[in-house]
DNA sequence: CCCCCAAATGATAGCGTTATCAATATAGTA
DNA sequence: TACTATATTGATAACGCTATCATTTGGGGG
């Protein structure tokens, strides 16, 4: 292929990527039935299509995206945050949505705002300048302007991970699907106070900062008092989250609360750290100390003992993300109610057996 | 705002954004005076900077950067490819360029290929189609068609993970950093014949699909011929890799060959799940059985006993990727040969200490 | 006090596509 | 055979932004 073959620009601007107006050139057609002949293929004859395809194979012609979703007003890109893609459940979420959404013809977009508004607040202003169709974030809790900005751009938001209350002013944003942290504090403690432990703490990292943490920790607190048992045990660390962190977590808690029963660590990595901690200890699990994870992951059925958690459906619930936005980005799917997907907790063997209780899944 | 406010469009196509004509015009200054305010801030006068910087928050403006691009032939994104996310060690070579990138103005997307050279090939053909500055891939084998395709583009190329070897001819594609799978195969091998370990296996998965492996297990090989020890046990698994694969590798390697003394398992995960089948089956080790791993991952050194491994600098490989990068985007340079950034093999508790040597590391 | 140069601002023309509508060709109908 | 509905193809004008070049403004030097 000469140079010479390629259309040329009147003017000075650089010029060299090779365009739809190069295909046309060298199939002999409008550059019109050269666009057409590559999106809508049944709106052209036979013989051109042909022509145009070759055409484009010959020039290793690739369309761009950029032009065409100015030109067409479409949206080409759908943006993903999640805090973080060290924790395994963010990146099955992103499984989940990536069954459905790339073939649909979107291009996922990933950012990831290590639990920071600030940063979500940036990643959000970048990501609207990408045109994007839609927007999916993790949690319900965003800046100010975070909000102010989705809600002027007009774009469908999807909030994962985390449910919006009914009581919530203002609350979700658009389409919401996820579960209650408050609920699943609530449950932990009514399940473990339910196996006998009556000395049951918290640890986790953020506690402050992460709003999902913060609610987790109030249904946890609230169900300790209204069971009657102490709630003063928290242990907290701001570091994110490692197994170092949740040996360092079960280390702290052990020397200030020697006669504690239960811990309930803010996700599987902690708890597995605890727990290694544990083996090296000599500390007994679940006879001296029962421990419970968070989340479900694979590890989490793989240690000795395995562990007690709880599973969150972030597989499925990144499918019905996708359903939902896709459904509302087909057309008529209007406003819709926050979707609870709900949890389950996971008996292992980290934790004594319920009194009056069979176990329930391993 | 009222609608009236908004330039309108002479034509009947939809019209909803705001764009840089709706700030201008609310600031009272050409849309050019608009977006050099917005860009080049210093070629304004005071004024009308001030001006055009609060209008353009009135109004919620975020410039479109499809149509920025378009118009200033400049790149704005920055795809990455990674075979998977479920390895810490591609979501720290993630990390290493987020350290950089996106601060130089760059967005990266990213996309994971599975494994699949097929996955590879599309996800290249669409990321091209956003006009990239760049592209950053994993490994250096690629289909036909991708390295046609991105040759044809031009764009910079940066290939990790991987090191192209001299007699490879036509490798790398552009510019190269990584280490060398098959010395790592090699190295592994002479660690433990120097630990004293004879009936050495290898196990990993998609062994024959990932040219990684293959060229790691080549390396393996030799370096058993080599060294006069047999060479015929090597655990493969056509699933993704999973802890519980690795128990199943463990099981499998152990069933058929019930003397062996050693394996290595290509990453971390699979070491940990024969790690956890161990303590399950009472198999001690390293006393009955040594256990080498891969990556140097977080969990490696938690395990009990922790796991003597191979670190691989993969933080620093995404940084230096992205100062290469920028380096070449930048603009004078040149062709670069590969860079190889080695790895280390951290001794820890799963394999008995090397004949006439010290622990080199913890 | 006039001229020239630099700084600031504005007008215009694309960037690569596709929506839209006009033009042409083909086929079917009366 | 003339005429209209249908299928293809083509020409043109945006999409939202910035490069480029033209115009205006404000001084400093002669």
């Amino acid at each position: 292929m000469s140079k010479a073959e390629l259309s040329k620009s009147p003017t000075g601007r650089k010029r060299q990527r090779i365009t739809i107006a190069d295909v046309a050139l060298r199939a002999r057609v409008a550059t019109m039935t050269a666009s057409r002949a590559l999106n809508r293929p049944e709106m052209v004859s036979d013989e051109l299509r042909a022509r145009v395809l070759q055409a484009a194979e010959d020039l290793n012609y690739i369309p761009d995206r950029a032009a065409g979703g100015l030109a067409s007003g479409a949206g080409l890109a759908l943006p993903v945050l999640v805090p973080t893609l060290h924790h395994s459940v963010y990146v099955q979420l992103l499984e989940g949505l990536e069954e459905t959404l790339p073939e649909a013809g979107y291009q996922l977009l990933l950012g990831s705002t290590e639990y920071s508004r600030e940063k979500e607040e940036k990643l959000v202003e970048v990501f609207l300048g990408w045109r994007p169709s839609g927007i999916i974030l993790s949690g319900i809790d965003h800046s100010e302007r975070t909000a102010r900005l989705l809600r002027a751009s007009g774009v469908p938001v999807v909030e994962t991970m985390d449910l919006a209350e009914p009581e919530q002013a203002g609350l979700p944003l658009d389409l919401n699907i996820g579960f209650s942290h408050y609920r699943v504090g609530e449950a932990v403690v009514e399940y473990l106070a339910a196996c006998g432990y009556r000395q049951i703490a918290y640890a986790g990292t953020l506690t402050e900062l992460d709003p999902r943490s913060v609610r987790r920790i109030r249904g946890f607190q609230n169900a300790l008092k209204r069971l009657g048992l102490p709630h003063h045990q928290i242990g907290r660390s701001d570091q994110p989250s490692s197994l170092a962190v949740g040996r360092d977590l079960l280390s702290g808690l052990l020397a200030e609360h020697p006669t504690l029963d239960a811990v309930f660590f803010a996700n599987d990595e902690l708890a597995a750290g605890a727990l290694f901690e544990c083996q090296r200890r000599g500390i007994k699990v679940p006879e001296d100390l029962a421990i419970m994870g968070f989340a479900d992951e694979e590890i989490a059925s793989h240690l000795n003992p395995a562990l007690t958690t709880v599973r969150i459906p972030r597989r499925e619930m990144g499918r019905l993300a996708a359903d939902l936005l896709l459904a509302r980005l087909g057309g008529q799917l209007g406003p819709q109610p926050p979707v609870d997907v709900g949890f389950d907790i996971v008996q292992r063997a980290t934790t004594r057996l319920p009194i009056n209780a069979t176990q329930e899944r391993v």
